[in-house]
DNA sequence: TAAGTATATTAGCATATGCTTATGAAGTTC
DNA sequence: GAACTTCATAAGCATATGCTAATATACTTA
């Protein structure tokens, strides 16, 4: 569990129509037209949506006869809220994240500062930046 | 606790520069012009992006001389998750949701569609969206 | 109080997002 | 295999997002 799937998860639930359907997709499976007339969107809305919670891995589908069952991966999210709050634990995901040592940075604001203007002169951006 | 704040939350989490702007702040308090250097964007767009996690609540301001210091509100990211999965088990978390018991429709999704379309065409449709 | 520093806000712009309508593809049923 | 149903994809558009540059505000210190 990567941060940039955790970025995918976060964004799949960002939205007020994605949480609703994952919170109802876990009761039970569901299909597109079931969705279509519970969340009065039009079904292109409900697929573009299920694509979206599918790339973050929340759902999984099933097909039967002509229709597509969709339903939440409970265990997923269970386990990638763990991760993150054990990466907020970790004390060197500084260094993964940022490509520092915390004890490189002192308190003093203006000394860190000064220290973070040379580092960012010297290294290339890339090195920090990660893409949003 | 309500879906609103969540989705707020997970808004919050789902860009990579907040993503790490928050794996960063609770480790211990940073100001304004740290996150500037560390993370090679202009200092409005880290003030913008703090004001987000702010608005989430998920991180904490503390004024000191100049300098105004945030960190991390690692309690709420625990106890957000820990709500969000106790909702997934909410036996009528449905019925909050889409107004709907989950009793009142049948697996067989022909069925269901049906009473689906009847049930839309008689609520208005507000009853059922919470906007985006 | 003037100058300096840190942070916030505004305006502007490029890109991303999220819907709708139209269309395509795949499976079902008669 | 033709009509029907279900779902996915594409095109188009309006709005949201996220940055930068410019400016304002607030605090500090001499």
């Amino acid at each position: 569990m990567d941060s940039k799937k955790l970025e995918n998860i976060f964004g799949a639930l960002s939205s007020s129509l994605r949480l609703r359907m994952t919170l109802l997709m876990v009761k039970r499976p569901f299909c597109v037209c079931e969705l279509e007339n519970i969340f009065d969107v039009s079904q292109p809305a409900i697929s573009q949506n299920l694509k979206i919670l599918k790339a973050a891995n929340l759902i999984g589908e099933k097909r039967e006869k002509q229709w597509v069952f969709y339903s939440t991966n409970k265990e997923l999210l269970s386990s990638a809220f763990g991760e993150f709050l054990e990466l907020l634990e970790k004390e060197d995901a500084f260094i993964e994240i940022v490509g520092l040592k915390i004890s490189d940075l002192p308190h003093d604001p203006q000394k860190s500062c000064e220290i973070l203007q040379r580092k960012k002169e010297v290294l290339k951006s890339d090195l920090l930046q990660g893409g949003n």
